[in-house]
DNA sequence: GTCTATATGTTGATAGAC
DNA sequence: GTCTATCAACATATAGAC
């Protein structure tokens, strides 16, 4: 009753009901090539009233980022992911990055995407980075315990897991047939002990 | 003495060599944050010389995707890729595949960041869904044949294989200190028994 | 909160001189 | 083969009415 006054406009936008369709709109065209009238167009809306929400096309861009890696980020305060042998702590933070990237898929999708082409990029960029390292290091722990196979650069390790799991953002839709919870089930298995049979 | 014609000029750009500046800008920024203006100063002329060799900037992206494509595509055409059981079969064309993506990084990493904005764009993304399609077959034979794990759903078994393949292109530089040859050992090494150490 | 109209810059591409 | 000059289209963003 409060909302929408009783008039007869079938839109009711807040910046947060903005942002989710503007960040799947990202996606499917890629930043770059989705301009403000596209965005409108799938609002419903025209460009100006996006404006009446947020302050400019980068602005959108930079609350997903923020979100994206806020929630990667948060991680890393769980006692679980500082907690034990390297190899625990590594297997916990896999889980769990997969299991932010289904929840929030559309958001860290965006952050995948990212090629540092604005100071505000590279600072995600940079952030990112930083989350990458913290993983490496667990990598390189663990195989120092020998835990992780000796045969391969600890680096290269940890790539290859990175774009193991941030390759589900290609793939993985919330209301598809493989649940979340499967994904990362699998994504870990795959990780560990790799494709083939016992 | 043919070339240049004794003037002073320091550029002498066929196609070529233009292609191959321009797949490397194109991946810095991004196809659509890469302005002609840009690729002019990467090539030290001007936008209008460009449009002397080739005739539009989708052009250039077009045979950019075709070599990626043809490279792909002629892994299948090797008798070792259609010889012996699905998982041989498996372990070859992964290897391969990693070859050609170390041996062309700047091609498939266009490639691979394809989002599908034209009609041209569109054709490469669905050629490329073939080429992985061959390769999900292989798995789902595999798989059938006792080979790859039955715990984890074919497809998604695929498509792990691919991100973690496809992902190479985010780190490896030929100059860079990871031998090629050792990439792909990697590549297989992993994807086959995962992290782990026996 | 959304609209129409518009300001201002940048884009991909062309014309024509040298 | 490269240049200067220029175009039409489209970009992001703003002003002000309702």
């Amino acid at each position: 009753m409060a909302e929408n006054s009783g008039n007869g406009s079938r839109h009711n936008y807040d910046q947060e009901s903005i942002l989710n369709i503007a960040v799947d709109v990202f996606n499917k065209h890629g930043y770059e090539a989705t301009s403000m009238g596209m965005l409108a167009e799938a609002l419903g809306i025209t460009k100006s009233a996006i404006y009446h929400h947020v302050p400019s096309k980068e602005y959108l861009l930079q609350l997903a980022l923020d979100r994206a890696l806020n929630r990667l980020e948060a991680i890393l305060d769980d006692p679980l992911a500082s907690t034990g042998p390297a190899i625990d702590k590594l297997r916990f933070v896999l889980r769990s990055a997969t299991g932010v990237l289904t929840d929030q898929v559309s958001f860290i999708t965006l952050l995948l995407r990212v090629r540092g082409n604005s100071d505000m990029e590279r600072e995600a960029l940079e952030r990112r980075r930083a989350f990458n390292r913290t993983i490496s290091d667990l990598v390189i722990q663990a195989q120092q315990d020998g835990a992780i196979r000796p045969d391969i650069d600890s680096r290269t390790t940890a790539r290859l897991l990175f774009g193991m799991i941030g390759s589900v953002v290609d793939w993985y839709r919330p209301d598809g047939p493989v649940d979340a919870q499967k994904v990362a089930d699998d994504v870990v298995a795959v990780a560990f002990g790799g494709v083939r049979s016992e």
